[in-house]
DNA sequence: TTGACATATGTCAGAATTGACATATCGCTT
DNA sequence: AAGCGATATGTCAATTCTGACATATGTCAA
């Protein structure tokens, strides 16, 4: 879910770096940005904690080890769908989850 | 992202209702599909207290009418990231759709 | 060094999701 | 009833996302 201005930013050498919307990114699409990115830093965080490999939270999720480390990187062609099945894949509950996106 | 449990109770004629885990789901998949009701839910009473019609939505996100009945009506071939969209687009922050999310 | 294990990166064909469109149905006013 | 605006439902080609795989890189111990 690359938007337009990031690709354009990207083609031109730039990359996205931890900050947020030091592009000029509609709060709408900063949401997303941030939200996409302590997803993935999260689902990380939570494996790690449980000792797997990316390959043991792939298998539970029936997914791949290549994915994961995708997933863990917040790559553009990861979709919510995958960050939220592996945080509940990791154990968390939605009030775990719904806090961690809500926290500023 | 319907699941094999949720395919093949549907092929022998079995709705979802608004209940969530009376089919065996897996506490996991069970997370999923309240999530998923739950913002789709959410993103129709948004909708409807900006007096926003559906096509109003749909233009916002860039989308069509159709696709944000099936929203709301959390059809099973609509993606998170759209719901999460779509939330983002009525004007809703990660705090509060944290909340929701964390909500019981 | 070598080997073993974990993670990263690139590719790709198949699957899932998309916006667009047509059309049906509903609710409401005249 | 007929008209109108809003919502629902079905279809489909194009786009996006997927798992699988190959392979590179990193890390640590023997």
């Amino acid at each position: 879910m690359k938007t337009d201005k990031q690709k354009r930013l990207e083609a031109a050498g730039f990359k996205i770096g931890t900050a947020d919307d030091f592009l000029k990114l509609t709060p709408a699409e900063s949401e997303l940005v941030t939200l996409r990115l302590c997803l993935a830093h999260d689902v990380r965080r939570r494996r790690i904690a449980l000792h797997f490999t990316q390959a043991d939270l792939a298998r539970r999720l029936g997914s791949s080890q290549s994915r994961i480390a995708k997933l863990e990187a917040a790559e553009t062609d990861v979709s919510l769908d995958l960050l939220f099945r592996a945080m509940f894949a990791t154990g968390a509950k939605r009030r775990e989850v719904g806090r961690l996106i809500a926290a500023v």
